[in-house]
DNA sequence: TTTTGCTGGTTGCGCAAGCAAGCTTTCGGT
DNA sequence: ACCGAAAGCTTGCTTGCGCAACCAGCAAAA
């Protein structure tokens, strides 16, 4: 994907790249993490998530925000942990429509050990060809786009 | 998906938004772009990258490459869009196994049509958030990661 | 208290994408 | 000239994912 007119050539050179790493990136974490752990990216990141909520516990549709999945994919991926044994679905009593999707031990057991390959997925791919210079200077500009992504999600017209 | 332990302050803060944007950004710009063009990002992608080929005409396989796609799916994409007449198929003379596809007259026009609406998505999504202070210092960070997750795809073991 | 509407989640379906196996054409060795 | 191996797609099948339709529980009005 790019484009030249219409986009000046700072932009064009943030653009391009970016939209490239947007698509290989994801293939070259997946890649090796699902034979070597058992787990999706996605898988863990819902692990994840739920290993950073309080008790270990979130709503359905907060973890389909946080991991930025549909509540349909959500579902369905929390069933499937769940038949794994990773993660536990408890209705809640406060309210009966929704459930709370609960880590356990196994999960958290899980998560651990995924995690040396993650991390060494994530420095082959991206932090073993940057300097500490270009992280620091790139990571804030990073957090703003991503922020803004976050933000806004509904058709700002004009 | 995010991760603290094992990654350092700046690479976490530089990692967690990166993530974020390669999950969220293509569907937001996928989301209103499909229905406003008729095209998939995939479609346009590929459009593009003819676009930018000399006689508008690439081989099968670097289509695949430049486009970040498999070979299966390039097949597929490019059989469907002969049949909307947006691309020619053409076997190759001097090789009779490969194939070229070429843009025609009217993938061309699809495809500047379509130009202003991907323009817009890019901007109210990314650029419309960012300085161009920040552009303009993200932007050759972004371009050596590109290029670095171009050149390593194989286990590039120790 | 019953009805109407809303919210949280699940299920049916279709599409995009990759992998693996297959087919044809070419090329290198003999 | 011939045969095996490799290149360049193509096709069958599986999986990940979202949308739209749906169902259950809650809440507010009648």
């Amino acid at each position: 994907m790019g484009d030249l007119a219409g986009l000046d050539a700072d932009e064009a050179a943030f653009w391009r790249p970016l939209i490239r790493i947007a698509t290989v990136l994801p293939r070259a974490l997946e890649d090796q993490f699902l034979p070597e752990t058992g787990l999706t990216i996605t898988d863990y990141g819902v692990l994840v998530a739920l290993s950073e909520a309080p008790e270990h516990l979130l709503r359905i549709s907060a973890l389909a925000a946080t991991t930025a999945l549909s509540l349909s994919r959500i579902s369905r991926v929390v069933d499937d942990l769940t038949r794994r044994g990773l993660v536990e679905k408890r209705r809640c009593a406060a309210d009966g429509r929704a459930s709370n999707a609960v880590l356990t031990e196994a999960g958290l057991a899980r998560l651990e050990a995924a995690y040396p390959s993650h991390l060494a997925r994530v420095r082959a791919s991206v932090f073993d060809h940057l300097s500490a210079e270009e992280i620091r200077t790139a990571g804030p500009v990073l957090a703003r786009l991503a922020a803004a992504l976050d933000a806004a999600p509904p058709t700002d017209d004009c």
